[in-house]
RNA sequence: GCCGGGGUAGCUCAGUCGGCAGAGCAGCUCACUCGUAAUGAGCAGGCCAGGGGUUCGAGUCCCCUCCCCGGCUCCA
């Protein structure tokens, strides 16, 4: 009998084994269920295959498939049945990386002669895999040598290329060092599909869960837009037909909330294609709405102490020579326009103006913190592919402000600034928010490390105050310096990144700004950057989206809809809409003269209005109405007029 | 920008092999006057994204441009 080991569960139990003793037979060993349902290990925190012996006192613990990791290894083994089988359908066919990912995996590909793959190939591909997934092809592993592997794939190249790529520190897709892992499918009929892979993998094809076959679509070799592009499969797969019924269902439910779609329906917005691509225009449902969250905006920040300013829409090169954003950002910038021997631009961001506002006189050291707000209307020449909807535009209304402050003021200014933010956002609706700090990029950034660090630390003191969660992006700041932004979550668990407040050392030094400080002395003031909305197409975008076009009252463009039941009751609905109006609520009348009620409420529920107030009879008698608030599928009958607009009012006052 | 898929009435879409441009909804007119998600009848509505080409003949085939969609890359 071999030597005894003793393996330490995740329960914190220890049990006996005998070396080389399979991760499989631990997981039988401690129940039939636990066996059924692995599909891996980790074993001292890594994870490994079942049928991996263990030699020696270990940590053990068994991955089922219905736990993020195990989901993981379904996908990734998913991944590798999908590479053999378009292996099998499309001989030549080159495969690169396929690794997991949210919700599912995909495989990059290459096919000979340059084809695609299209829908069809797709519901083939899914077809060959089923097939393999019966045969119960057993994954297994082997260690190759470096060499070995690299004639094991020599008709591979993308795979050479990984190989030949590995370094130390390189545990992604393969073993490190010099020795390699590659797993096996063996298969009658053929040899075996082997690809390289780290692992760990299922036992064997059959214990794959649910999966389907999503799209197609062209990525870059590892990223690389100067490398070919592949065809690559996207996929998504499950532990149970549950779980990917319900992914498929919140598919479809972002769908439904697409706003481009709910803005096309609700006449909210449009993209002309006579204006070019990614500028929009707002159509009066839309604009209500914008006129709304600026009005809103614009009070909120005038609370909060912030002098408004205006600028233009372009301004001559020596600006943006200036700012740096010639030199750093030209290829973003709307090409010039020459003119009177002047070269000028439109304007891709606000700051330039508002640190001319700043210079326009000498600033004492009394007057700081300054905060200047502009909704300021930008244009960036986003590369064509990457435009989408009015989440991505060409030109856009940032609600923009920048504050210059002495350099003891910019954890205090930050903190106020978070909790600035966050009012706002709350008022939206959000609820749950994430911050990221982004530091220093590795290339392309101006200024010195000392600045650097110190702002850093700035936002790091400011955050840790505010509550919020927040995780650190290496290398993700602005050239000019570092940020934190502002992430919330939607209605259906989708993450956006909005708000930005970002620390600027480096424009106060190229504009030479000054204040004089308590020591009559010169300084320079420190700037920070900052938009809640971000941009207000962006964030109209989320909103319409995480409320699934049916906004709140207090932005709704249109938030009463009162019917008359029939044409004697005209007078009655009329006076009724004229008080709304009157109250500065925004409703309207639709009378009995084409349609029938049944038609009016449905039209008027299909809009998405909060309220649809029926009047007749009884209600013209009473002084009542009948009300039918959005998303209640029962109507309250004899209201009376003071208790709805008391109720309304109510809503729009608080924001609910 | 790159790869793939698209663009036909306001919207959603059909249009076969190259042979008269279609439907539903929306709109308008008329009738209906109705208590809660589609009353009926009728009438209009088109540079088939734009331009060029092939052809006796192009929505349909070819080329170019624009725009949209899904990704990749990018996002000061």
């Amino acid at each position: 009998m071999a030597d005894p080991i003793t393996i330490k569960l995740p329960d914190g139990s220890e049990r006996e084994y005998s070396s080389g003793t399979t991760l499989g037979e631990i997981a039988a060993s401690i129940g039939k269920g636990l066996a059924k349902a692995a599909i891996a290990a980790k074993v001292d925190g890594e994870r490994a295959d079942l049928e991996r012996p263990i030699d020696h006192d270990a940590s053990v613990a068994i991955i089922t498939a219905d736990s993020d990791e195990g989901r993981e290894v379904l996908r990734h083994s998913t991944a590798h049945v999908m590479a053999q089988a378009v292996t099998d359908l499309f001989p030549g066919a080159k495969y690169a990386i396929g690794p997991a990912i949210e919700d599912g995996f995909y495989y990059d590909f290459e096919l000979p002669d340059g084809a695609h793959f299209n829908e069809d190939d797709l519901e083939r591909i899914e077809a060959r895999m089923r097939e393999i997934v019966q045969a119960d092809q057993p994954f297994e592993r082997e260690e190759v040598e470096r060499d070995a592997g690299l004639a094991l794939f020599a008709d591979q190249p993308y795979k050479v290329e990984i190989i030949e790529r590995v370094e130390p520190d390189d545990s992604t897709e393969v073993g490190e060092g010099e020795v390699i892992s590659v797993y096996r499918n063996p298969r009658d009929g053929a040899d075996p599909f082997v690809d390289l892979c780290r692992g760990p993998h299922v036992p064997s094809t059959k214990r794959l869960g649910p999966f389907k076959l999503m799209k197609v679509a062209g990525a870059y070799w590892r990223g690389d837009e100067r490398r070919p592009m592949l065809q690559r499969i996207y996929g998504t797969a499950w532990d149970s037909k549950a779980a990917l019924a319900d992914h498929l269902h919140r598919l479809e439910e972002a769908e439904r909330r697409d706003h481009r779609k709910i803005g096309t329906e609700l006449d909210l917005f449009s993209f002309p294609d006579e204006l070019g691509a990614g500028l929009a225009i707002w159509h009066p449902n839309g604009a209500i709405v914008r006129r709304v969250m600026e009005d809103f905006s614009r009070a909120e920040h005038e609370r909060a102490g912030y002098d408004f300013v205006f600028s233009p829409h372009i301004a001559r090169s020596t600006l943006w020579e200036t700012s740096g954003h010639l030199d750093f950002y030209a290829d973003g910038m709307y090409p010039p326009m020459e003119l009177e021997g002047a070269t000028y631009y439109p304007k891709p961001m606000n700051c330039p103006f508002h640190i001319l506002v700043y210079r326009s006189h000498l600033r004492s050291y009394r007057e700081l913190p300054v905060r200047l707000f502009e909704l300021g209307t930008v244009y960036r020449f986003e590369r064509s592919g990457v435009l989408h909807g009015l989440l991505r535009v060409r030109g856009m209304t940032q609600d923009d402000s920048h504050i210059f402050c002495e350099p003891t003021q910019i954890v205090d200014v930050l903190r106020e600034l978070l909790d600035f933010v966050l009012f706002i956002l709350r008022a939206f609706g959000f609820t749950e928010f994430e911050a990221e700090i982004s530091t220093r990029p590795k290339e392309k950034s101006i200024g010195a490390d000392a600045d650097w660090e110190m702002a850093t630390q700035a936002l790091f003191d400011a955050i840790e105050g505010s509550g919020l969660s927040y995780e650190v992006a290496e290398g993700e700041g602005a050239f000019y310096g570092p940020k934190i932004d502002i992430h919330l979550r939607d209605a259906i668990g989708r993450r956006w990144q909005l708000s930005t407040l970002q620390v600027d050392f480096q424009e106060p030094q190229r504009f030479e700004l000054e204040y004089v400080g308590a020591d009559n002395e010169r300084h320079q003031p420190i700037m920070i950057h900052r938009a809640l909305f971000g941009s207000i197409e962006r964030f109209f975008a989320i909103l319409v989206e995480h409320y699934a076009g049916a906004l709140p009252s207090w932005l709704a463009p249109k938030q009463v809809t009162v019917l008359p039941v029939a044409d004697r009751h005209d007078a009655y609905a009329f006076r009724i809409v004229d008080r709304l109006n009157a109250e500065g609520f925004r409703a309207e009348l639709v009378d009995a003269a084409a349609d029938s009620l049944g038609a009016r409420v449905r039209r008027a529920k299909q809009e998405k209005v909060p309220y649809v107030l029926v009047v007749g009879d009884e209600d013209a008698d009473a002084g009542s109405v009948g009300v039918n608030a959005r998303g209640s599928d029962k109507p309250e009958r004899g209201v009376p007029v003071d208790d709805f607009v008391a109720r309304l009012a109510a809503e729009v006052t608080e924001r609910a």
